[in-house]
DNA sequence: AGCCTTTGACCAGCG
DNA sequence: TCGCTGGTCAAAGGC
């Protein structure tokens, strides 16, 4: 890709590593200067990304059908349009790639980020990423390239594909030029916008379509898309080229349909397209997330002083200021995906009706101790199929491994669904969601659901969130039967009357556990019995 | 030479 | 109809 990096510094800015100050204006060279020697001021990460492309659709449907006994749809894509939101300037790639969202989040997995230098263990997260685990991808690989590639002070990361830049605006609202990138590849249609920020950090890449063919070779990849590195370009071209090479007559599946798939989307789409609109989102995740902290469960329009003192506070939970708080990263799924998913435990903590959005959202914190990671997962208002996540903060702490050895199925125990799950397999288990408890009935249920463990659910398997609720399709939990119904959690207590504060951090269940996961397994061996051939 | 970026102009949608 | 805005085109130039 075009100037874009497949290694970029981590550290809260975005650096900009490519070469073209000399054509930069003098306030912005003058501010690049100062945040790379920001830089060098810190002790950063420096992530290389080694792709893999995974993206590849074809091999993804095999690979299904090869590990599953069955066959998975191929579905095509008329069109999609999907973006990474960064509202903050903070939302570093390693932020990202340590969200739940992108980094043990299974269904964003397929293409493999390597974390080279990471000083974590990202053998550990290799695993996450590895795309031979997943065994579905589609755009979810897509966001989590780009994700994964956000460039460098303007430049869109290299995602794999080679692009061609066919215009420049500058949008109302914007103090830097939105960049139009076309996807070089013949017949293919895939385009993207970049947008920056007042800081000049990119803050929004928004895809439309998909590609229709797999990513290029590494070596017939445009040289420019390391012209942007500053160094340690590091891409897997072998495996790339192997997953991508059998491809090439695969239609990619669409992200309303496909298992994986997912929307990294940009809030215009969510009708946050108005800034200021956006501001009032923003403040409200800080508020939803100190609300989580403080025991108060605001309203979204905050008062200024309360505005202020909360986003006080917020900047001392994230240490970060207005520009540099807690990053968020809005995800869209659709409603047979969801990215609550995502390995890492939550507990639900409240649920109100946000302007904006008739569906109610859902809030959810991590239950790792100390982490202050809060998200909120709810319905897209003009889009009841897409279900939106945001996360906020960084997680503190790697994915939990499995609940309990009960969570564990042996690889060799599911019969016709064996090894044909997108099971991720850590510790070559394979890990199905375990509920926390079952014991307060319906709501504990949809709790319970909404915080499984890593789980791989390909998206007929039966349920979806929807806001703050979750749709089961004959899904049967200890007795108790929850047929294509909705259900909500029950308040108990809001001062506004919106936020429904949830029962106290759930319990874990033997019992239930071995009964909910029976009843996926049955579950999921009934929708995928019937899905269409390829 | 090929591919890219840059940039002003043009076009279409919308209020 | 007009102006605004976003998206695209295409010539020119750079690498």
């Amino acid at each position: 890709m075009t100037g874009f990096s497949d290694t970029f510094a981590v550290m809260g800015e975005w650096v900009d590593c490519s070469t073209n100050h000399k054509k930069r204006s003098k306030a912005e060279l003058d501010r690049e200067t100062s945040l790379e020697e920001d830089v060098k001021n810190k002790d950063f990460l420096q992530t290389n990304f080694q792709e893999r492309s995974s993206y590849s659709g074809g091999g993804l449907s095999e690979r299904v059908a090869a590990r599953a006994g069955f066959k998975v749809p191929s579905i095509n894509t008329e069109s999609n349009l999907w973006s990474l939101n960064i509202s903050s300037p903070g939302a570093t790639p390693a932020t990202l790639l340590e969200s739940p969202v992108f980094l043990s989040n299974p269904l964003l997995s397929p293409t493999t980020g390597k974390l080279s230098s990471l000083p974590s263990d990202h053998k550990a997260k290799d695993e996450f990423f590895d795309p031979t685990i997943i065994g579905v991808e589609s755009d979810a690989s897509q966001v989590y390239e780009q994700t994964h590639n956000i460039g460098l002070g303007g430049a869109p990361a290299d995602d794999g594909y080679n692009w061609r830049k066919y215009g420049q605006k500058l949008v109302k609202g914007s103090e830097y030029p939105r960049s139009y990138y076309k996807c070089t590849h013949p017949n293919c249609e895939v385009k993207k916008k970049v947008e920056r920020s007042r800081e000049g950090h990119i803050t929004e890449i928004i895809y439309a379509k998909t590609h229709n063919h797999p990513k290029p070779p590494l070596n017939r990849r445009s040289g420019i898309g390391s012209s942007g590195t500053c160094n340690d370009i590091q891409i897997d071209g072998t495996e790339q080229q192997g997953l991508a090479g059998t491809n090439e007559n695969i239609e990619w599946t669409s992200p309303v349909r496909n298992y994986g798939s997912m929307q990294v989307q940009n809030r215009t789409q969510f009708g946050y397209g108005d800034a200021a609109f956006f501001k009032d989102e923003d403040e409200e995740d800080r508020t939803s997330h100190m609300s989580d902290s403080m025991g108060y469960y605001g309203e979204a329009d905050e008062s200024e002083p309360k505005r202020r003192k909360l986003e006080a506070y917020a900047t001392e939970m994230s240490g970060s200021t207005r520009a540099n708080r807690a990053p968020k990263v809005v995800v869209k799924t659709t409603s047979d995906i969801d990215i609550l998913e995502d390995g890492y435990r939550w507990r639900k903590y409240g649920q109100k009706v946000v302007k904006g959005n008739p569906n109610p959202r859902s809030y959810y914190k991590c239950t790792a101790t100390g982490c202050i990671v809060t998200k909120h997962v709810e319905r897209a208002s003009d889009d009841l199929t897409s279900v939106l996540t945001t996360y906020i903060g960084k997680h503190t702490h790697e994915v939990p491994s499995a609940r309990s050895s009960s969570s564990h199925m042996s690889s060799g125990s599911s019969g016709t669904i064996q090894g044909g799950l997108p099971t991720q397999t850590h510790n070559n288990h394979v890990h199905y969601p375990v509920p926390h408890s079952i014991s307060e009935g319906l709501v504990t249920a949809s709790s319970s659901l909404f915080d499984f463990q890593t789980p791989m659910r390909p998206p007929w398997a039966g349920f979806s969130v929807y806001g703050g609720e979750t749709e089961l399709l004959g899904l049967s939990i200890s007795g108790l039967a929850i047929g294509q119904e909705r259900f909500s959690m029950p308040a108990t207590g809001d001062p506004a009357g919106l936020m429904l504060q949830l029962p106290a951090e759930p319990k874990l269940e033997q019992v239930a556990q071995q009964e909910l996961r029976f009843s996926r397994r049955s579950l999921i061996y009934r929708d995928t019995s019937s899905l269409p051939e390829i």
